[in-house]
DNA sequence: GGTAAACTTGCACAGCGTGCAAAGTTGCAC
DNA sequence: GTGCAACTTTGCACGCTGTGCAAGTTTACC
């Protein structure tokens, strides 16, 4: 955890930013998706229309921060697991850190949000493809010249696939209860485990 | 293949439909992605603009058309497959079915060009998106019992991942030769079979 | 041929997304 | 602390998307 130098510039978009997308998720939870306009959430977090497009190139684009965050956070973990590590074993372990993500919820929400709404599920698959180009380079890397591209694609592709469904199927049946985080997180990790093994060892195994 | 009752109606429909298409497709390839308007393709269709919204929802929608067949054949492959064959294997034979589809080379463009526009992209992975939902369900119901809802998701968009992965190389390494379309085809239809092998017998046998 | 249903079209309108230039902030050097 | 350079916010204008509605046109069927 390097300790950055952030000038006071960077303080204030960073600011913005979160509170443009605070007010985005906000909006979606009282109205409902497709409630509300760019406007409406520029409004609530205080900026003008057009310097809610500065930070988001759609309304749906602020939604998605919590993704994000999700993503970013599996890439990292990746990269910080050791070179020799079996690269299944690796992803298995990087994945199931995610789930230590600070506004995992707000994932949950997402996904059920998307479910009903194309637009916004378009934006949120766009995340995650962004993130499977990155995560492909980072793997290319660590295996070069030990497997093909194709060897490559397929299995990111798969990997981010599987996390999908577990984080789909833990959202959708998501207790409403305010209280214990850490059973769900937990329920979670288990999914994602689950499903990486399947991955690792085939899916002709006999089914879970 | 069952003769079907077309109705004038119907046929006329089904023809306005491929217009419009062709002119998207046409319009994509001379003035590149983003270069044209819904209103230039419903010109270049012979219909109102308005028209044109009756049947696709964006300029995006009427890009995608060929992927849509491609995947329309990949259910349907697969639900042509023995009940009793396993699972991995009837999906094998039926996504190595879909290379046999019509405008293949549509698809290849279409990869293509999803890749440097944003727009386009979310509406590609759209349509995966609900191809996946399809084919879940399919796969749900030849299963049933058998399997956990969690398996059956994490199996069926490992799947289309890798079909994915696949076309994608394919697209990406596609000769302009006006001739041999067997050849792409075989090629593509040999790199469906090897990513869907590794997800039969898991990611950490031996790469290829 | 006439009628009902289905399809097309024009119009209007709300919202998206962006280029541009003017106004307002912040960082830095003196 | 003054002033300048760089950066950020804002308003404005404009073209495009996507949809409801009502009037016009085509098709099916008797």
């Amino acid at each position: 955890m390097t300790e950055q130098q952030i000038s006071r510039r960077e303080q204030n978009k960073l600011e913005t930013r979160r509170a443009i997308a605070q007010a985005a998720l906000d909006l979606a939870r009282t109205h409902g998706m497709g409630g509300f306009t760019a406007e409406q959430i520029a409004d609530q977090a205080n900026v003008s229309r057009r310097t809610f497009f500065n930070y988001f190139h759609s309304p749906e684009e602020a939604l998605i921060v919590s993704t994000e965050s999700f993503l970013d956070r599996a890439e990292a973990e990746l990269a910080a697991r050791p070179q020799n590590e079996p690269i299944l074993d690796a992803m298995i372990a990087a994945l199931a850190a995610t789930t230590k993500v600070e506004n995992l919820k707000d994932c949950g929400d997402l996904f059920r949000m998307a479910a009903g709404n194309p637009d916004l599920l378009g934006t949120h698959l766009l995340a995650w493809e962004r993130a499977e180009a990155r995560i492909i380079s980072a793997v290319e890397h660590r295996l070069r010249d030990q497997a093909s591209t194709l060897y490559v694609h397929a299995l990111v592709g798969s990997l981010l696939s599987c996390a999908k469904a577990a984080m789909s199927e833990w959202a959708s049946s998501e207790t409403a209860d305010s209280g214990n985080d850490n059973n769900d997180a937990q329920s979670l990790e288990n999914s994602i485990v689950a499903t990486l093994t399947m991955l690792r060892d085939g899916f002709s195994r006999p089914f879970s």
